[in-house]
DNA sequence: TCTTTTACATACCAAACGTACGGTATATAC
DNA sequence: GTATATACCGTACGTTTGGTATGTAAAAGA
C-alpha cells in the first residue's frame, strides 16, 4: 500500500529534481536572459505539460530552483565539511591556511554551476520586482541561518555586529569575483587574487575568535 | 559649408546618444533579459527604422553601449575628480578618509544607472559567447588603462604585482556589493560594510604608496 | 466498484521578439 | 545635373515566448 503511493511521489519528486537541474544548467550555460522553459525542456525528458502541472509559471520554476540552491548551501555546512568553510576551518580547527580554505570555497559552491545559477538569479531579482518580493525574504532568512554558523556564543553586541559585517564583506567579495572572472579568465590568476585577499582578511578574522574566547 | 555637414552629422550623434541613454536606462530598470530593442524605443522618439540604421543587430547596440560606459569611467579618471577617486585621494591628496572616498565613489560610480547598466551586461557577457568575443578585449585595455592611474612610476615589478593585485581586490568587493544588495537593501547599511572594508584595506594601501616613495 | 486526485501529455494561443526590407528626404562629390 | 552617401521611417516576416485548454492513464480513497 504504501510503496505504491511512495513510488507514485517519488515519481513526481524526480520529475521536479530533473527540471530544476536542468534549469540550473540553462541558468549556468545560457544566462538568465536566454534560460526559457522550451531550453529547460530541452535539457531533459519531461513534457510541457508535466513542467506547468509541478510548476505552474516561469516564476514558479525560478522559485523552485531557488529553494533547492539556498537548502543545498546550508545543508552544505550544516554537515561539517571542514574543508570548504573557511571561518569554520580557522576558528575550530586552526589547520591549513584561511587561503587555501577560501580558494577551496570559490571552486567547490562559487564557481560552480550552482553558485553561477544562484548569481543569474539574484542579479535577475534586482529588477524583477514580483520575483523580488517572493525571494528576498528567503534570501533574508538564509542569511540569517548563514550567520549562525559564524557566531560563537557569548559574544557581546558590538562583536556580532563586527563578525556580521566582516562575513558580509567576504561573501560581496567573492560574489564580485563572478564578474573579475569576465576581465581574467585565468583560473591561476583567479587564486591569487583570493589568496591576497584571504591575507588581508586573516587578522581581522583572529580578532573575532579572540573577543570570544575572552 | 561645414555647418550644414556637421549639422547632419551631430543629429545622427544625438541620435545615437539617445539610443544609448534609453538602452542603459532600460537595462538599470528592467535588466538584460527584459531589455528589447521594443522597450529601448519606447524610451525614446527614434524610428525602429533608425535604430537599424544606427546599430544593426541587438549586439550592435549593446556594444555601443559597453564604448560608451567605457569611455566615461576613463574620463571621469582622467579629468581630476579626485572625490570619487579612492586611491588617488589617499596617494596624492590625502585629506578625507578613505572611507569618505569609497562611499563616494560607491554612490557616484557604481550605485548608478550607467554602473548597474554596466554590470548588467558584463553579467550576460559571461554566457554570451558572441558578446564575449567582441567586448573581453575591451575589458583588458580598459583594466589595463585604469590600472595605470594607480601605478606611480618607479615601481619595481613586485610592487606592481602587488597593487595590481589590491585594485583587483577592490573591484571584485564593489562590483559584489551590487549583488549584497538585494540581501540588505538599506543604503545605511550598505555604507557600513564599504566602510568596515575600507578599514581593513587601508593599511595595505598605505603600503603600496610607501614602496613607491622610496 | 466507483469517484477523485495525481502525474503527465498534446495541441494550441496571443503577444513579443529580433531582423529584413522598400522607400523618402537631404546633403556632399564630381 | 547626376550620382552617391547618410539619416530616417514604417511595415511585414518568421520564430519563440510564457501560458492555457483539454485529454489520458493510473493510483488512492470512498
Amino acid at each position: 500500500m504504501v510503496s505504491k503511493l511512495d513510488k507514485k511521489k517519488q515519481r513526481g519528486e524526480n520529475t521536479r529534481k530533473a527540471l530544476i537541474k536542468s534549469t540550473i544548467d540553462c541558468l549556468d550555460r545560457l544566462g538568465y536572459a536566454e534560460t526559457s522553459i522550451n531550453r529547460v525542456l530541452e535539457g531533459v525528458d519531461v513534457s510541457r505539460g508535466a513542467l506547468m502541472h509541478h510548476f505552474p509559471s516561469k516564476e514558479d520554476l525560478v522559485i523552485g530552483t531557488v529553494d533547492f540552491l539556498l537548502s543545498r548551501i546550508l545543508r552544505h555546512y550544516q554537515q561539517e565539511s571542514p574543508n570548504s568553510f573557511p571561518f569554520a576551518q580557522v576558528t575550530h580547527s586552526g589547520n591549513g591556511t584561511l587561503a587555501d580554505a577560501l580558494v577551496t570555497y570559490w571552486k567547490n559552491i562559487i564557481d560552480t554551476p550552482e553558485g553561477r545559477a544562484f548569481s543569474e538569479i539574484i542579479m535577475a531579482t534586482r529588477t524583477d520586482k514580483a520575483l523580488s518580493l517572493r525571494i528576498s525574504p528567503k534570501l533574508e532568512d538564509w542569511n540569517e541561518q548563514l550567520n549562525q554558523f559564524f557566531l560563537p556564543p557569548g559574544l557581546d553586541e558590538e562583536a556580532v555586529e563586527d563578525v556580521t559585517l566582516t562575513l558580509l564583506i567576504w561573501r560581496s567579495f567573492i560574489r564580485g569575483m563572478i564578474f573579475q572572472q569576465e576581465f581574467h579568465s585565468d583560473p591561476d590568476y583567479i587564486e591569487k587574487i583570493i589568496r591576497k585577499f584571504a591575507m588581508i582578511m586573516e587578522p581581522h578574522l583572529k580578532l573575532a575568535q579572540t573577543q570570544s574566547d575572552t
